[in-house]
DNA sequence: ATGAAAGCGCTAACAC
DNA sequence: GTGTTAGCGCTTTCAT
């Protein structure tokens, strides 16, 4: 280049100097980089990638939505990737399209990645592309067959669990579901996190309605809950369908949480705003991507060191307005201590920690 | 490369055939296909690009955000993007990051990108690089300096302005509003509707509170608001801001739409179920990625035709619940009809076209 | 601490 | 319709 002729130093030596090798004089150092400076220089990413064989890119394969978990994480993986040094290449699949993520990862293949990112696939049978280089599965246990297969965010169950024990602790007897679609690994894990905490206590497991994570959906699966009649508690799988759910309930004269407790999930920001605020779990996108990351960046840096197992993020769950005890059951054989003090701490306390008190 | 050899062609040929050039005779291009098949040949994108001088990919800045807004845009542009038969390569710059925008243009450069998309940027002064590709600046009217710079997605005043005058037209004096953050140009493009609305019918410009978004700042906003006592309508710059601020109005006792009208901005998919169902106005976020991305890839592709002027996207109100006409007025010289019908019309309509009914 | 030579895998421009 | 030759702007390897 250029910049070599007007510093007066070998191609090579400039090349030293953009990467930041050793064996560099000061002096010869300012003097490249000035040249540069002067002539507008700018390493070339595609010529260093043909001669290394490296591109410090990371590929994304995400689903197409501004949901709320999705993008968040995406957010998440965007950052990760920035100060580990990896640029990113983004390739969204529609859900319903055909052969979408083995599709999407050849592309990344071609386009050159040093490493790809499958984030919170929905199922589509096994996919099995000529993959050489490391894959990172967020939020879907071995979903993907490969030799270089790490995954991270698998940490769900966990956080479904704690939701719906919340409920049992407060005296429900048991708690409905409205799941997010069947094919995503994501409504799949909070579902088994649901049924494991009512198995473990022994409580029935009604039927569970299943959404697409809209609000819309969680209203439907409303309506067909309160022709059930039984249902004092649900475990909505994400904060927008338990809006719905919420809206549906109170349409049809049911108030929340006297007559009826909603748990969402992932503590979106409104959650705290709507009425009455949201009881929910706080999905640690930021840490399951950075912990990710990690993992993905050291199997493409150092592909021997053992895989260091993921840590499983705190579970935090954020008791607001949403959740309360149930009324006296209905008619019970022996009904205990009615009335008084469990609907004194039912009804509608202030806000939980949502709206921040400003003065 | 070998797939060459084994088909028992030239180097260039296969490349005829993996570029869908003319002038392969159906045969050889079978046996160049099949050969690459067993060999498992991916082409590889920085030699070609390397070699071309195209990248077929493009590049995104944005702010890292997982709002409504800014993700469904994002998601516009990607797909947008992948149909023309371009590839992403996205930046996020955080907001408040010093140089964000010049900083991450300059690292696209480098990657290499035949084209930039900035979106939604906020102010941060004049922003030039040495920038040699077309860029698309989307939501902002000619913030960037440049000479290959083409602008879309600017029609923002106008929804703003229809929202403004349909609180307006039920009958409002006046309509506060809640903004968005000064520097983001979607901001002040937002206020700058509002204003021209209330300008027009030559009513009062009651001083704005200014938020951050988030349903957390609506609400603080809201608080604000009741202090000032004779707010009977509220435009909020986004349907997040719009919930935080009810809810507020709800803790103060006021009711929506009884007492104060609210209008929101986005129709995000939860506005139809929160309570009560927000009016809002829709963003074709869609259209307007789709638009300024054919106008990038034209720039890209034909530089020299004319840029053909972005048509504006239609203005779609979606009345819900949150607004209505005001109370009869407090004391105002020479009261006209009185309560009856204008209560009975404002009293929380059942839903506008919010939850639909699935029976 | 610096340089020379070779070549990464592809496409451009021109033959034939 | 197909092949040849050069060279894109870097890094690699080996010298010095």
């Amino acid at each position: 280049m250029d910049v070599a002729r007007l510093a007066g130093v070998s191609q090579k030596t400039v090349s030293r100097v953009f990467n930041g090798e050793r064996y560099v004089s000061a002096e010869v150092r300012r003097r490249v980089l000035e040249a540069a400076e002067g002539l507008g220089y700018r390493v070339n990413g595609a010529a260093r990638a043909l001669a290394s064989g490296r591109t410090r890119s990371i590929g994304v394969v995400a689903l197409g939505t501004a949901l709320y978990g999705p993008a968040s994480l995406l957010i998440g993986i965007e950052r990760a990737a920035r100060d580990a040094g990896y640029a990113l290449r983004v390739v969204n699949t529609l859900e319903g399209e055909a052969g979408g993520v083995a599709g999407a990862v050849e592309s990344l293949l071609e386009q050159g990645v040093d490493g790809i990112v499958v984030s919170e696939p929905i199922d589509e049978g096994e996919v099995s592309v000529g993959v050489d280089v490391p894959v990172l599965v967020l939020g879907a246990p071995a979903a993907f067959g490969g030799p270089r297969v790490v995954v991270a965010g698998v940490g769900a169950q966990l956080l479904a669990c704690a939701a719906t024990e919340h409920l049992l602790d407060l005296g429900h007897q048991t708690v409905h579901h409205v799941a997010g679609p069947g094919r995503w690994f994501a409504a799949r894990d909070r579902l088994e996190g649901w049924r494991a905490a009512l198995v473990a206590r022994g409580r029935d497991q009604p039927a569970v309605v299943e959404g697409d994570w809209s609000a819309a959906s969680g209203y439907a699966a409303g309506r067909e809950l309160v022709g059930e009649g039984d249902v004092t508690a649900v475990f909505a799988a994400n904060d927008d369908m338990a809006i719905g759910l919420i809206r549906a309930l109170a349409e049809a004269g049911l108030r929340v949480p006297e007559d009826v407790s909603v748990v969402g999930f992932d503590d979106s920001p409104v959650s705290a705003y709507v009425t009455p605020p949201l009881t929910t779990v706080r999905q640690p996108f930021d840490a399951v991507a950075r912990e990710g990351l990690r993992l993905l960046v050291q199997a493409i840096e150092k592909p021997d060191a053992e895989p260091a197992p993921a840590s499983d993020p705190p579970v935090e769950l954020v008791v607001r307005a949403s959740t309360a005890r149930p009324r006296a059951r209905k008619a019970p054989a022996g009904r205990r201590r009615a009335a008084p003090r469990s609907r004194g701490s039912a009804h509608a306390p202030p806000t939980g920690d949502g709206p921040p008190v400003t003065d």
